[in-house]
DNA sequence: CTGAAAGCGCTTACAG
DNA sequence: CTGAAAGCGCTTACAG
């Protein structure tokens, strides 16, 4: 393998003036530095990734937790997984996929093996254990996903009350005045997935501050129940003229139960979801929808990470609370009521 | 953080004894294990992976190359890399997940810093220019996908042709004598996606032999365009009465389709998919499939991989392609045609 | 069964 | 503007 003192001996200088050539932190002569490079690019160097993190106490890897759990639509995972990897590489991070059932444990061996800069959590819950663990390491971290408890690491989400509200909101506007609103299955909220009920308990308020009926229910997280669910609801509303879904697979399902029950969106119902851009292309959805922001989340937790891990973002500034201001992409399934 | 030093310190022996009491390569006084292993937890101490990188060149750490391609089935992608992140942990490696549009760069870049002690290539496609940076580099690797040249690296993947075979002898055996096989889009196959082909050559290839007629068509791999695809095929062939899916999509899309055209499976057709158990939980699929055996590929691939790094796996042994032997998961979609 | 020391390949004060 | 040397935290021959 080609080392560093490889490069020296060709350019006919000392390891510490290429080193500092290379990281650019003191001035360089213009021939000595052309010697370098070249050298360089004709050896193919690239510095020992273990060398280097023993010398700087620096890995450029950012571990991402991930947790795969029942009841969860996966697919809709695969995003925000993607908006990290990407992000991270772009400004110079490798990512450290851990899906490891005790994350814990693995936060553990991670930081104290230093084989990682900074943590980043996704699926976080209401009452997470991860976090416990978090507070008691030496690596800054952030989560995509609301806790119970702030303040001891950057957390970013949707926000999903103003989602909730926006929903209704929408719907009033177009006069819309009996809505249905179907979220992820019980069991999700149960176990800590907090954004179920806080979308669904502002889109509840706001409802009753318009005089608009809401009815909130559950659905399945897989197909085809998540059908049947959808067609029980519309059954068991029929003056419903408004659907609202804060659950992936009901929007993935609900092309066919309105095709087979004859109903289109927005001319029998309006829709809006709750889901990402990359969801809607891979399931051709046409439903307006208020976008997950999965890639900006992770984009955002990710900058904020490697901010703290370079020390752009001062140790003193204390972690945050990031809610993304919830968007609205009109695909075409909104529309006044019909009658009217 | 706490050194190998801190604890030799504790325990009251030198710092090369600790290393050796931990890794076990030579004997140690069960009185001095036992200090040692006190200090250690303790202290909560953890080797310093760099250190350790630096000092036995090896990293613990598998790069996991994986692409997203247009025109692929995200939701399929995921079990592969669960697969292989869950097998190499248990292995005691690390996963780091690259995502890079230019796999080639990340390859060289990986490999020349030592950051990774070998690599997983997925979605392999039939002329990868990923292999040709591959043999350049000191690191071993394992492939899940056949390219079109073998011999440089360890490959793994499911038998398509086999599984083609092993769906019309099937649909054969229960009497069925025309059947439609629907594939990923044509634009798969155009980049290099073998499997396609492989699947449907062998598939036409045995119909041949057994006086089966198939008709083979592409599928769109998003929702609900295959939904569509799926009814004009059944439309054009109302006298198939078997249906073969080498399409993740078109798996998702059928229960719709049959309900409501007012099909049962297997009652009025009966179905063979491809995909995997994991996907068929998610999407509550009723259909007999071939399992993708991702989970099985990856655990396969991985333990190649890290037998290659270990020396497990002689250097001499020549890389080889190994072609998994499909398996039908019954999941009651197979019968008689109707009116037999 | 145990220890002192060299070495892995970098970075960075220190010195000029 | 450049170099010699110490040090990061491990492992592993070498010596006893």
């Amino acid at each position: 393998m080609v080392t560093i003192g490889d490069v020296a001996r060709e350019a006919g200088v000392s390891r510490s003036t290429v080193s500092y050539a290379l990281s650019g932190k003191r001035p360089i002569s213009p021939v000595v530095k052309e010697r370098i490079q070249t050298a360089v690019e004709e050896l193919g160097y690239t510095a020992n990734a273990g060398a280097k993190a023993l010398a700087t106490s620096r890995t450029h890897v950012l571990a991402l937790l991930a947790r795969f759990l029942d009841d969860e639509f996966a697919p809709a995972m695969l995003e925000y997984i993607l908006g990290v990897t990407d992000h991270a590489r772009s400004l110079g991070y490798d990512t450290l996929m851990v899906t490891e059932e005790d994350g814990v444990r693995a936060l553990q061996r991670l930081s104290r093996s230093r084989k990682v800069d900074g943590f980043l959590l996704l699926n976080v819950s209401e009452e997470d254990e991860r976090l416990d663990a978090l507070v008691k390491v030496s690596q800054p971290a952030s989560t995509v996903g609301l806790p119970g408890r702030t303040g001891d690491v950057d957390i970013f989400d949707l926000d999903f009350a103003a989602a909730g509200r926006l929903m209704v909101d929408r719907m009033h506007d177009l006069g819309h005045r009996e809505l249905v609103l179907v979220s992820q299955p019980e069991h999700v909220v149960a176990r800590g997935g907090a954004y179920v009920w806080r979308l669904a308990d502002a889109a509840c308020e706001r409802a009753t501050q318009l005089g608009v009926t809401v009815h909130a229910c559950f659905g399945s997280s897989s197909q085809p129940a998540i059908g049947e669910d959808l067609h029980e609801v519309l059954d068991t509303h029929p003056n419903a003229t408004g659907l609202l879904l804060n659950n992936e697979a009901a929007a993935a399902a609900l092309p066919n139960v309105l095709w087979s029950r004859g109903l289109r969106a927005p001319e029998d119902l309006s829709v809006i979801g709750r889901y990402s851009d990359d969801f809607a292309r891979t399931f051709s959805l046409p439903f307006s929808a208020i976008d997950s922001a999965a890639d900006e989340l992770g984009r955002a937790a990710v900058d904020r990470l490697v901010g703290r891990i370079t020390g752009r973002v001062s140790d003193e500034a204390p972690p945050g609370v990031e809610l993304l201001a919830p968007t609205l992409t009109d695909r075409g399934s909104l529309a006044a009521p019909p009658g009217r």
